[in-house]
Parts: C-alpha cells; sequence; structure tokens
DNA sequence: TTACAAATGTGCATTTTGTCACACCGATGA
DNA sequence: TCATCGGTGTGACAAAATGCACATTTGTAA
C-alpha cells in the first residue's frame, strides 16, 4: 500500500481528520506499517507495552482471560481505531489481547516514534486526551450495563452498541458472531443469549441470517434496552 | 488557604511531581480554588461538562444514576485526583455525579485556563495522557470483576482496591461505608454484602469496629479474591 | 433519657442465571 | 459417503443472588 493510500485512509478518521497533511505524513514515516493475518495475536495480555497501533485495515477482537480463566471480550475495533493506549503510556503490562479477526493491516508506533512525532505536532496531543476521554466514557456506560440491567435489556444495549459502531443502515451487523462469542462479549452465558435471541426473532425484532445478526426493529430494541430490568 | 499551601498540596500527586514550581503556580494562578461541604454536589451527571476538577482536600464520591434508576458508585476519588475529565475533553455531558463526602477544597480549571495552561507547558498533556491510561485499566480491572467473580470474591477484590486507594497500614478503611452503599459500590445487594461480611468477621479475615472496615489478613483476604468462583 | 431514624442481621420465597445433557444441523474433509 | 466438528436449539436442574419481611441494634437529636 502506498504512503498516499494510508495517509488518506488515516484522515477519514476522527482522531486524525484534524490533523494536517505533514502530521499524517509523519506519523506514516515515522510508524511501522504491520500486516496480520485472521487469528494473528497484534497484543498479548500480559506483555509490555512497548508500541502503539493504528489499525488502518480489518477488524480487530479486544478479550482478555480473567485470573480464573473467564474469557472477556471487551470490544471490536476496526479501522481508525488507536489499540493498545493503556499499556503503551502508563507502561504496565497490557491488560488485554488483541486479536485479527480478518486481515489487518496497522500501523506500529514505538515510544520513541511517539514522542518525537508529539514533539513536533503539539495539537495531537489534546486529541489523543480527548480520544481517551471517548474511552472511558464507552467504558463507564458498559459498567452500566453490566451492572443495572438484566439479561434481555443487556443485550440489547451491546447490539445497539454493535449497530451503532459497525452496522450499515440495513440494520446488518458486519460482525459475524457466535452465540458463545456474544455471550462473552454481554457477559451471559451462551445458553442465555440463545434463547433471548430466538424469543427475538420469533417477534421480528431481529433475523438471524446465514450467521449474521439484522437489527429488524432498532426503535423496539432501544426501549427493551431501556426498560426498568 | 495561601497560595504555597495549595502548591505543595499539588505538588505531592503524581500527575503534579513532575511538575516545575511555575507550572504549579500558573495551575494555581488560573484555577479556581472552591470549597465544599459534606452533601455538596460537584458535578452533576448530565450537566455539561465546562470543568475540570483538581482535588486538593477531602473525599468525593463519584456515582451515577442508569436510565433505569439504579445507583452505581465508581469510585471514590481523594486528594490529587483529577475528576470531571471525560466530559470535560469530549465536550458531552457529565458522566457521573460527584458529591463531597467531607469538606472539599478542589481547584477547578475553565477550558480557556486549561487551554493557556497546556499551551505554556507542554509536558503536562503526556503526564495526562498517562492519567487517563491509568484511568482505563482501572476501568478494565473493574469489568473483570464483575464479569468473571461472583459475590465472595468480587467484595473481596473491592475491599482490596478500597485499601489500596486509601487504608494505612493497619489495614483500617479510611471511609466509612455503610453496607447499602457499599452494595452500590460493588454491585451486591446490602443482604449480600451483610452476609459476606459476617462470614469474613466469624473467620477473623476482616474486623468491623464503630462503622468502620478492618482487613485483618489481607493474604487471605487476597486470596479469596483471586478464587476460580 | 427518650424517641426516632438509620443501619444491621437473618430467614425464606422467588427470580434469575448458569450448567449439564442431548438432539440437531450444516459445513468440511478424509 | 461417512465421520467429525463447530455451532445451534431446548429441557431439566442446580446454584446464586435478589427481594421482602421483620427483629434488632446503633446513632442522634430533642
Amino acid at each position: 500500500m502506498h504512503a498516499s493510500q494510508l495517509q488518506e485512509r488515516l484522515s477519514q478518521h476522527s482522531l486524525f481528520a484534524d490533523c494536517s497533511d505533514d502530521v499524517l505524513a509523519d506519523i506514516l514515516m515515522r510508524g511501522n506499517c504491520c500486516n496480520f493475518t485472521r487469528d494473528d495475536i497484534i497484543i498479548r495480555q500480559g506483555d509490555p507495552g512497548d508500541a502503539l497501533y493504528i489499525i488502518l485495515s480489518g477488524l480487530v477482537r479486544i478479550s482478555m482471560v480473567a485470573s480464573n480463566g473467564h474469557e472477556i471480550i471487551l470490544d471490536y475495533a476496526e479501522s481508525g481505531q488507536v489499540i493498545g493506549e493503556i499499556a503503551f503510556f502508563d507502561h504496565g503490562e497490557r491488560t488485554a489481547s488483541a486479536e485479527a479477526m480478518s486481515d489487518v493491516t496497522a500501523l506500529s508506533l514505538s515510544q520513541s516514534a511517539f514522542n518525537t512525532i508529539m514533539e513536533t505536532h503539539r495539537d495531537l496531543g489534546l486529541q489523543l486526551i480527548k480520544a481517551m476521554a471517548r474511552r472511558l466514557r464507552l467504558t463507564n456506560t458498559i459498567v452500566e450495563s453490566d451492572r443495572a440491567f438484566t439479561s434481555g435489556p443487556r443485550l440489547a444495549r451491546y447490539l445497539l452498541r454493535l449497530m451503532l459502531a459497525d452496522g450499515d443502515d440495513t440494520g446488518r451487523l458486519k460482525l459475524k458472531l457466535s452465540q458463545s462469542e456474544l455471550g462473552n462479549f454481554v457477559g451471559l452465558s451462551r445458553e442465555q443469549i440463545n434463547r433471548q435471541l430466538s424469543s427475538w426473532s420469533d417477534n421480528s425484532i431481529i433475523r438471524m441470517d446465514a450467521g449474521y445478526l439484522h437489527i429488524v426493529d432498532k426503535q423496539l430494541l432501544f426501549e427493551i434496552s431501556e426498560a426498568a430490568g
């Protein structure tokens, strides 16, 4: 992929939208373009956080294994998102793993590359702070969903989150997820997911087709997601 | 309180420890010193995020009310911590409320004050990013605790978190929390908290005294917190 | 001191969710 | 073609946590 294409791709995303061309060019120059294929581990939980990644294309699953072995899927990241910031910035261990769910191209930045970029392009710092504030806002709503809502509304919330992140206007989720995986994402057992989805499918709130999930009645799903349960 | 005292207080904390005296002086000059008394609302969930607060003394409860009315206590913040960053930086609504649990002094920074500080003191940006990375790491462990562990280990984890944040070497928590409040913090019912604490009290893992909680056997509590449940 | 409110202790029924078991389906490959 | 494997559908049961009821204790203010 040529630098100009990469640059164009970078500039499409909120974090970098406001950056001037020379900033983008600088990021590209100092960053390292990496390619991954399905199931590659981009970041491994527990490792030191040497690098920051900017996803240029493809889908990445962010997951962690709790100290008792329980697997938790925290997020799905796609083109334009920055991953690996936590350990990169606070110099601790990687809190989670990042795994390629498709072919993935990413730009990796080393600490020194990042530092020089920050030194020459001062406004990037504020952009990053803003991005991390948004991330914190998201994790707050995750805690809210997990704590305050029972299984039905909770699943609804996670489906809507997926739709906002990657659904097209038809309501079809780009992500192809097994019910087990959805369970690990939402924090419910596979069986619970199955029963809930079946029920909603019967009521034409969602539709399941060739392994993909379609949200048919977004409004109703939203109402469920706000239910008192 | 005199500026010199404030400056001394500020400089004790990690976020500002590396700042030179003139940076601290600048923050103090441009910030607005606020005083609150018990039960005052410092930040109200849903409001616009005009200001950032740096706590100089006292204890603050960070809590939110989910859209179904369920109350969640996210954190307890004390001297040196920055609160209100999320809405301040991403220009959205306040995600949570902050309430004074004691007399509180805080420094509030307006957007414009913050911007001028950032312009003159460039390295502060990186410090802030690091602080926010740590915050993200914490919320990840919250999700981990909530998702992967049953009530016993979960409560143990939250107690240890409280101890690390504010316990002295005797294991006595500075925080005086009712069991209902602990329930809202940990995400369990008041009754469940009571039963668990009673059981641990019987086994001399903790001790309850005049409304304060003492962690007697920190090691054992840690082992419980890592249990498979 | 008394009276009242808030917090705590505890049993029990109910609800919710997880776990186990097994049938089924469809893709894939020997 | 058949065997296998991952994913799905579903019932029965067990485990966990909640919610309710009510007694008791503690703290606080008149």
